[in-house]
DNA sequence: ATAATTCCAACCTGAAAGGTAGGATTTTGA
DNA sequence: TCAAAATCCTACCTTTCAGGTTGGAATTAT
């Protein structure tokens, strides 16, 4: 009884935000510039004091590094194809388990677990999940969004560009 | 800028405690019986007024049905086999969509759909998430649990009655 | 120097999760 | 006929958190 945690795959703008912020960074990987935070933030349309915090917990991560001063910013510390979207939403929510009874580690708060009507159903949607979490990179998305920005600019009869900023 | 949703495939208690109400609902579909909130609400040691909310939902969405007075209760409307848990949490929480932008039906609150670089990942999730969610019943449920429940019982030596109450 | 940046910490707000309380209504059966 | 067992219904309460803002200190290139 009293159960309190809106977790799970919830997929908030923390992580949606964060998660395209990191597209955005994975753009630049090759060039090895930083990116400001007001640039990410720009592309996104959203606050940049809260996707500050956001980058803060990507920093915490090992995920990106920073660069203080004028033309500081960010830049990820990995190549894109060695970074999965399960390790950054991890980085910004927490965890990425849909209830605690599946989470490998703990198995805190269900007294019942192995009598539960329910677990397998858990289990079986968490391991899908984490399936497509952890086998999609950044390299996968980055390229995606290329094609994706190509294919429309070609439809515009445009030359093609697609950059940040 | 400023959404506000706490959506997604969340598996709140909500959904959680309903399912189970459910799996146990399924496990006396063949007797006939209706089983009283209160004997639903005491095997998942839960408040019965909570659940109660629950079972309304379940009801307002046609999956359960009751019987008011003495001896009253609920029963499922369908056998187990034709109600998945897709439909259940739908009843009970609304939507299992993580993100609106990948809402089949509606398309609102994201101005730049097609250009996003994340809306990929959000789609190949909801396609695994929808794929369990659809093609698991209340029946596999029921299965799974006599499965578990036989087990134990012959760990312990027992005779191997699983039933509610 | 100063402008552009990261860094840091505190604070605010509304909505929803999770839960409770209490009574009206219906039905069975002693 | 009346009491008990149930659903039905509505209003309320409390805590947490998503989502966001504010303001300033530290760093660094020009």
């Amino acid at each position: 009884m009293n159960e309190r945690q809106g977790r799970a795959v919830k997929l908030s703008t923390k992580g949606r935000y964060g998660i395209k912020a990191m597209v955005d960074l994975a753009l630049e990987y090759e060039s090895g510039n930083t990116v400001s935070i007001a640039t990410l933030a720009h592309s996104q349309n959203i606050s940049e004091a809260y996707l500050e915090r956001q980058i803060v917990s990507l920093k915490k991560a090992g995920l990106v590094e920073s660069a203080r001063g004028v033309f500081g910013g960010y830049r990820l510390t990995r190549s894109p194809e060695f970074i999965n979207v399960g390790e950054i939403l991890r980085a910004l929510e927490g965890k990425t388990t849909i209830v605690d009874c599946v989470d490998g580690s703990v198995m805190k708060s269900c007294d019942n677990a192995c009598s539960c009507s329910a677990r397998p159903l858990w289990l079986k949607l968490q391991a899908r999940i984490d399936d497509v979490l952890n086998s999609t990179t950044l390299q996968d998305m980055a390229e995606d969004y290329d094609a994706q920005i190509k294919f429309i600019n070609s439809k515009k009869g445009d030359t093609g560009n697609a950059s940040l900023s």
